[in-house]
DNA sequence: TGTACATCAGTGAACGCGCGTTCACTGATGTAC
DNA sequence: TGTACATCAGTGAACGCGCGTTCACTGATGTAC
């Protein structure tokens, strides 16, 4: 049942996606590899012909799962700016739907007990993220906005986290609120 | 082998005390019964005269860390008001000892994965730590306060988890030291 | 282009291991008289 | 206050289960001639 390389390839990538929203969904030590290869549509054995091992796997999904992050805040920026990008950001669907969301939100404590590879991932991620705020906020100095940019997606994940966490609907809409209405107005000046 | 009744409440709290380090070491799935019975001194076995299961045990070792975080903040906020709260959360030692610190955010995306009683205990915690934050903004309103203080605590919360993830340790520092700066500038109403 | 053989993607059973949980047991503590 | 008995904190072996990983196998794909 051999399958061509270019099958082998698309399988590989498949794996990746899925691996990425079944861990942004249960956490990387709750998705185990049997759940996750049969989510995929596989069965478990096959998994080694694609990953030496499953921390392997988890650097490859986080990577992918913030590219498409990035790409989010990309298409949200080049239409609304950075407005657009932090009310996405911190909009209800995201905070509902965490298989789809940012990896940093979704796995943030969990990715800082991993390995290297993990953590540089990660790293990369966020810098990316924070590049992309930066580009958006021209009417200062490229160095100032980065700094500003870095202290947006903190307070972005954080409040993102806190809004997952709490269980009173209300005051999850008010985290997000707040903090949407916080950063609008710092990056405003004001 | 019976333990008094006051030896027996003191195992009780011990075991709460030692899970709620190593749950904060190690997230809580990466946790076992036996090894956090050992680490506390005792035999796994004993485990289920004190707790029901592992998720009640969960809610209450998250419930003291809260605890012992809220005290130290009331301690910081008596001695040095505001200011040391948020450079103390946002130290470098805070950082660097997880084990000790904030179980929101060592633990907060593992939390909102678990279920009722643990996310409860998670918000009544953060709303400790809102309180006594905004019990600190006496110039300003005090439902203001509040809203101030949720994104304070939101900031807090994402800079002190992304300061843990990233390898890069200047980057590390630099991620703590702008998220002080900046909720400075903004509780100084800069 | 056709044939023979090596490769390897994916299957499904099996591995040892650690997990959360249960249980029979021990013996000091607590209690009833 | 002393005695007899019930309680139960803590022990350590055992439970079934799901984990990550390995492996023999299948048969289509890729390759050498």
């Amino acid at each position: 049942m051999r399958k061509s390389k270019s099958e082998a390839a698309e399988t590989r990538r498949h794996i990746i996606a899925t691996a990425s929203r079944e861990f942004r969904r249960n956490g990387v030590n709750g998705t185990g590899l049997a759940d996750l290869m049969s989510a995929a549509g596989l069965t478990h054995g096959g998994f080694y012909r694609h990953f030496k091992n499953k921390d392997h796997l988890v650097a490859e999904a986080l990577t992918s799962g913030l590219d498409s992050i990035v790409e989010k805040m990309k298409a949200a920026g080049g239409s609304g700016g950075v407005n657009a990008m932090v009310s996405g950001y911190l909009s209800e669907a995201h905070r509902d739907d965490p298989s789809q969301g940012c990896p940093l939100a979704a796995l943030g404590a969990e990715t800082a007990r991993c390995d290297g590879s993990v953590r540089d991932a990660a790293t990369e991620g966020f810098t990316k993220l924070i590049d992309i705020i930066a580009g958006q906020l021209t009417n200062i100095r490229p160095d100032t906005a980065r700094k500003r940019a870095l202290v947006v997606m903190s307070t972005m994940i954080g409040a993102l986290t806190m809004s997952r966490v709490v269980d009173d609907p209300g005051f999850s809409d008010t985290i997000l609120r707040q903090a949407e209405r916080h950063i609008r107005n710092f990056l405003a000046g004001k």
